[in-house]
DNA sequence: AAGCGCTGAGAACGATCGTTCTCTGCTGGC
DNA sequence: GCCAGCAGAGAACGATCGTTCTCAGCGCTT
């Protein structure tokens, strides 16, 4: 069976991030990635010259999926406070995936974060790029202090997403709504 | 050099805690742990039936340090609400120390919870104890819901503890301190 | 038809893991 | 003085890790 090289990296990557989420980087062996994708291991090694490399393009590629369906979710809402309340909305749904283990980003730097500057960097992208929407939703939603209101907000969503993990019910992104309500309207411009 | 069980074990705690929480469990070998507790290995695993076993232990004394730390700060402030309130407090000294790096049971869980049933129920126990301490908390500082309020403080705690990681500043438990205020005030009994 | 280059399958390598075993030396009881 | 038993130091074991190498076979050019 010879593949292309975009297919050979969808099924590789689809392989990674399965594994990685599930079990964490360090427990999965390049042998369980070249079994689960069906792809060589000399190929895969062509793909990605090193673990390291595969373990950036797995937590690239989560961050651009999460990013699109937080999107998706805020363009489905029409006034601006309720664009701002649809990621905790988001949050819901992603926490009722059967195979929902927190977000990608904290496992792995809890992982490898002292040792990979490289997985650290990435956590901390991917979670300002996370608090920086928050921001701009705040801010269309005419907050007295967006950066403040999307300070808060974002540690409601954390602390919802770990919370979410370790208790296994989605219920935490309830909370979080009803706390980001709260707070959202203490801090609309009066 | 001989040592007494009690001082051998608490060598071996030490070492384990030390070398875990800066580098994860699966990055640490039963060597490390030899070499920096000074404990010879067939000590260790006397004291220490397996790895499991010292990963239990080590995550039991982080429990108990944590809840002590925690009922040290609440217990300094006099009136109810500012005892609910030091809870942040705790937060930001904690966040400051030079080795912090985040929370050993979300970092452990993120690592071991899908393959160790154990670590997943070490690491449920302790945030289950520490929302039942907020909820206590809660409780005295005349809330009007207090189970709910819990809910909200705890997930401001958590995401704090995560953001603080990630971002490496203290920061985040100064915002989560302002939003547990607002979201206090506004559900104080009237 | 023949040879070159790339393929997939998987063996092999050196390192390291958790755990156990061996060996040497010391200590206490008789 | 001597022997049983436990100590520590670290070698050894089998497994597994990330990575590389071997090798037989296939498709392409000339």
């Amino acid at each position: 069976m010879v593949l292309d090289t975009a297919t050979a990296q969808r099924q590789v990557l689809d392989a990674a991030d399965a594994l990685f989420y599930e079990r964490g980087v360090q427990a999965v062996g390049m042998d369980a990635i070249r079994s689960a994708s069906g792809v060589s291991l000399k190929r895969l090694y062509q793909l990605f010259p090193s673990k390291e490399t595969l373990v950036e393009a797995y937590l690239d590629r989560r961050d651009a999926l999460w990013k699109s369906m937080l999107a998706e979710h805020v363009e489905a809402a029409t006034d601006p406070r309720s664009r701002l309340l649809a990621v905790f909305d988001f949050l819901y749904e992603w926490f009722q995936q059967r195979d929902y283990r927190g977000c990608a980003f904290i496992n792995s730097f809890g992982e490898l974060g002292t040792v990979s500057p490289r997985v650290a960097e990435l956590a901390l992208e991917h979670k300002e790029g996370f608090r920086r929407a928050l921001g701009e939703l705040a801010a269309a939603a005419g907050a007295r202090d967006p950066e403040q209101l999307a300070d808060h907000l974002i540690l409601l969503s954390e602390g919802a997403i770990t919370r979410s993990a370790i208790s296994g019910t989605a219920d935490p992104a309830v909370r979080a709504r009803e706390a980001a309500t709260m707070i959202l309207d203490a801090s609309l411009a009066s």
